[in-house]
RNA sequence: GGAAGAGUGGCAGAGCUGGUUGAAUGCACCGGUCUUGAAAACCGGCGUACGUUUGCGCGUACCGGGGGUUCGAAUCCCUCCUCUUCCGCCA
């Protein structure tokens, strides 16, 4: 959410940067709307304000008055104050029904993109940041990798619809170790780069998923527990970055460094075509993910320390990747700049994405109520940032395909000492 | 799931027979005096948000969340949440 006195004090700036999301005229008169909404708050509560303080007054009055045992007089002027709390009573309504109309404008404005956002509307005009020079792997009758899954029995998605449905899929013997090699991996690898690791609770309330952005506007995406009224995590994103929700950091503890396993859940409502296809798309997968809050002045800095961690990981898997930096178009919601890493499946001979870096500047920070406080005691909003490192489903899925052999599988070195074995066959 | 108790400022802990209590006191923290330096001692400061003001400041709201009673509530009532203890159940 976007900071009112920002809007103020950068409107044509803002609506410049806006249209880059594909935002017209008609959208980005919402902007003047929240500031003459603002302006309507603070009429109202200037006015509510002072009636309040005449009440306060005439009340420590009947109270003295009641001391002194001058009773009638008392009673005179509890009129003064019914007739105050009537008036009151308007601005109290005007009051609230800015401040709601208010929210609801501004929970409509998605952040502002970063200067380095590309134009363009669609996937399509995301720019390769930094492409893949070499030969992509090249195989004779390349299985897929759900063809791969199938031949030497580690991944089930038959038996994933029988247990519970389409899109969750079942790993299975060797499979599955490769599954806990890839977490554990990740996660050394996080720990290392001095990320604090965290074991999540798997459902949120709303508070939570309302912090980081999944509420009001996303909740087809979450499964939703009714009953306990619970929603099932999209993300380690969601719980961890909550971690410090409403919190007021000294800078000295910047920056906050958090790394998270979990599983991730989503219904996915709405996706269709081939590319839902095996590991592409589904309902639940795995995930270690990589969260950062920084200090304003220094988070493109570490977004770039993110990028490359995120770098060393796909080339110690011997992946091929390419890096891409979305277009206004195709940005999140409540990203400020995000770059997607796609991974190169040999036998699809398709990009997949398999993390997505952003910094939120203070877009979560402000819902959260994140700040840290300076040295003067000064308090500002801290950035956001996170990232997939890495989404496991499709990394399984390239590491099938690339890596198929007369052999077997071969499992990347890096991993080895964590699955025990050099070939899944 | 049942029963009882409790939720106050960074922490501890008063207030809870309603009336200058945004809240005593102690610790922690920050500044100062003292000291060769440090400690101790002493003095001062020290919550958050919104509004208002050039500024000093002033106003409003907040004592787990929400609602109510009252001229007036941290203090009374209702409700929800959380925690503790005991019982039950259980990985």
């Amino acid at each position: 959410m976007l900071e009112v006195k920002n809007i103020r004090a950068n409107i044509d700036n803002y609506k410049k940067r806006l249209t880059k999301r594909g935002w017209g005229a008609d959208k980005l008169q919402i902007l003047d709307e929240i500031i003459s909404l603002d302006d309507d708050r603070k009429q109202a509560q200037t006015s509510n304000d002072a009636l309040l303080a005449k009440i306060n007054e005439v009340s420590g009055q009947i109270g003295q008055l009641f001391k002194a045992g001058k009773r009638e007089e008392a009673e005179d002027l509890k009129s003064i104050i019914a007739k105050t709390k009537e008036e009151s009573a308007e601005f109290e309504s005007r009051l609230k029904s800015a401040e709601t109309q208010l929210t609801e404008a501004l929970l409509k404005v998605p952040n502002i993109p970063h200067d380095s956002v590309p134009e363009g509307q669609t996937e399509e005009d995301n720019e390769v940041f930094k492409a893949w020079d070499s030969a992509l792997p090249s195989l004779e009758n390349a299985l897929p990798h759900w063809e791969l899954g199938e031949k030497y029995n580690i991944l089930d998605f038959k038996l994933g619809a029988k247990i519970t449905g389409a899109g969750f899929p079942v790993f299975r013997g060797k499979g599955s170790r490769l599954q806990r090699a890839l977490i554990n991996f990740f996660l050394d690898e996080a720990t290392s780069a001095g990320y604090e690791e965290i074991v999540p609770p798997l459902l949120v309330n709303e508070d939570t998923a309302r912090g980081t952005g999944q509420l009001p506007d996303k909740e087809g995406q979450m499964y939703y527990v009714e009953k306990d009224d619970l929603y099932l995590l999209p993300t380690a994103e969601v719980p961890v970055t909550n971690i410090v929700r409403g919190d007021i950091l000294a800078e000295d503890q910047l920056p906050i460094k958090f790394t998270g396993y979990t599983p991730c859940f989503r219904r996915e409502a709405g996706s269709y075509g081939s590319d839902v296809k095996g590991l592409n798309r589904v309902h639940q997968f795995d995930k270690v993910e990589i969260i950062q809050v920084q200090h304003p002045d220094k988070s493109y800095e570490t977004l770039d320390e993110m990028v490359k961690h995120v770098e060393g990981l796909l080339q110690k898997l011997e992946l091929p990747y390419r890096i891409l930096r979305l277009c206004g178009g195709d940005l999140g919601f409540t990203s400020a700049l995000t770059l997607d890493f796609e991974v190169y499946a040999g036998a699809q001979k398709k990009w997949l994405e398999v993390s997505s870096v952003s910094n939120f500047e203070t877009f979560q920070s402000n819902r959260l109520k994140l700040r840290f406080k300076d040295q003067s005691g000064k308090k500002f909003l801290a950035h956001t940032l996170n990232g997939s490192a890495l989404a496991l489903a499709r990394i399984i899925a390239a590491i099938f395909e690339n890596n198929q052999t007369e052999n077997g599988i071969r499992v990347p070195e890096v991993l080895q000492p964590y699955t025990g074995f050099e070939f899944i066959n």
